[in-house]
DNA sequence: CCACTTCTCTGACTATAGTCAGACAATGGA
DNA sequence: TCCATTGTCTGACTATAGTCAGAGAAGTGG
């Protein structure tokens, strides 16, 4: 497998990679293309441009300074903050940014074109295959505190699903809680799942001495769902239990979640009878963690 | 389908582009990273990496020259052309290559890791997929004089194919001939393709005024068939032959080819009587061509 | 043997990419 | 109001990549 990895890595930089450099950067350096690229129809702040671009603040503002000094760029303070200032493509500017998506466009069609109609699909239904799964191998999981960004963004987007699809709604004051100080070592712990930096999902532990440990806060992203993101969260949260001494885990979920509640099923969950009462549940489970 | 090859290039560029460089180039700049692999554990003509690589001379002297002097490499003049100098890894070198080695399978695995079985099996199976019909993409197919190298090549490969599959063995004196004259417009044509400057295949034409042209000289390496370039090199031959005002299409096979049969079926060609006498065939087949 | 080509090398350039320190203005919290 | 922080910019660097012209040795065909 890992051969076949580096075959695919080996033709496919041949193949994309060099040509994607080379038709993206007419005459114009790539440095400058790429910013041209990020900036986008609707403007950017410089500061997202060099978080995005990860560039040295010195190096984008001069790359900025090269695309202003051909007419293709203005950058103006922004109104909302004084510091910050913002690039925004002129009309010239957007028409060479068209140029570069044509430019994409004809190299994804030099790809096709000399494949017959059965092979472009199939090529079309691997990549897009390919392309999920190395999403999904992007994401990266990793434990964090409950009051980081992230793990606050996650939650709430988390509170407002449920809010969404439970047929009472969802008010966390109504729930049982599960506090910052609940989730952080050594009572608890809050794992954050990040793609390219954002956070896209969660799964929070709560440890009770000696007693089962309960799994809470699950939640995934839309964009990345059926990515096989939930199943790694969840196979990480009982590896953390284990390791904590624990034997057994447990959860209790609304019938409103089928996907989440047949990923209990198959990864080992059975239904018991309830063991708390949690106004929002109806269905608990519980599993026997193998040291 | 260009969206999704799009998107493709876009997701792979990120995860393994950017990756590949990084973990190929320890300390070391990347040209000097990939000349040390190019060189390969058994030495490497200089003309051949400078082809290979496509460096200017002067610039791949002076890769050479800082590879020679961190005791890498020793270059050496060649045996059999004094004006030819041969690169080749010292023991250090070999050991730093091994290195690089162990960098690429890490990074494959990296990628493989956060997945779970299923998901490795289906990537990998998808990258084969991808790998294949981009390297089908990458063929190209010119027109080339009989005389050129690659097309000599090609056609050697193909008799000395025939000696082997043919029941009675093939000496082209006793074929039907085919001279360069004859397959060099306005006579006839010959298509060479070629991949990564590699010859790879051959087909040709022989035009005879107002009768049905004959196609000649079709084959493809074995290393690439199954890709469907026997299909396009017929196809483009029928295509040029339609354009110089022919009507009908003619060629006679061997019964040893079976691929090549089942191809001219699958073409629209169909069995007609001999309408020659060339010695070594069992089939004869004919197609009307689509002005 | 001579002219021509091939192959490699050196010297002298340029361009792109990127780093680092520090200046300066705007902001936000104490 | 002051002070630390944030965001941007300029100046002064370095490293990598790459180009071009020409020198000189080795081979090649007539």
């Amino acid at each position: 497998m890992v051969g076949q990895v580096r075959r695919f890595n080996r033709t496919v930089t041949q193949r994309v990679g060099a040509l994607s450099d080379e038709f993206l950067a007419r005459d114009r350096p790539l440095g400058q293309a790429r910013l041209l690229w990020e900036i986008g129809p609707d403007g950017c702040d410089v500061r997202r441009l060099r978080s995005r671009l990860d560039l040295d603040s010195g190096y984008l503002s001069r790359l900025l300074r090269s695309l202003e000094h051909d007419g293709l760029v203005t950058v103006e303070p922004s109104e909302a903050d004084g510091r910050v200032r913002t690039a925004r493509l002129t009309r010239h500017g957007l028409a060479e940014r068209a140029e570069l998506d044509r430019r994409s466009d004809d190299l994804a069609t030099s790809i096709l074109t000399p494949l017959s109609a059965a092979q472009r699909t199939r090529l079309t239904t691997a990549m897009a295959e390919v392309e999920r799964l190395l999403t999904a191998s992007a994401v990266q999981i990793t434990s964090c505190d409950p009051a980081d960004p992230a793990a606050r963004s996650c939650v709430q987007a988390y509170f407002s699903e449920l809010a969404h699809r439970f047929e009472a709604g969802f008010d966390p004051v109504c729930s049982i809680p599960a506090t910052d100080d609940e989730l952080r070592p050594p009572a608890g712990l809050l794992l954050a799942a990040t793609l390219h930096g954002e956070p896209v999902g969660c799964g929070a532990l709560k440890l009770h001495d000696g007693a089962p440990a309960e799994i809470k806060r699950m939640w995934v992203a839309p964009a990345v769902r059926g990515l096989g993101l939930g199943r790694r969260l969840l196979t990480e949260l009982e590896a953390r239990a284990a390791a904590s001494g624990v034997t057994t885990a447990r959860l209790e979920t609304n019938r409103a979640l089928a996907e989440a509640i047949s990923l209990y099923r198959a990864a080992g969950y059975r239904e018991v009878a309830a063991f708390n009462d949690e106004p929002y549940a109806h269905h608990w489970f519980e599993k026997t963690l193998r040291g």
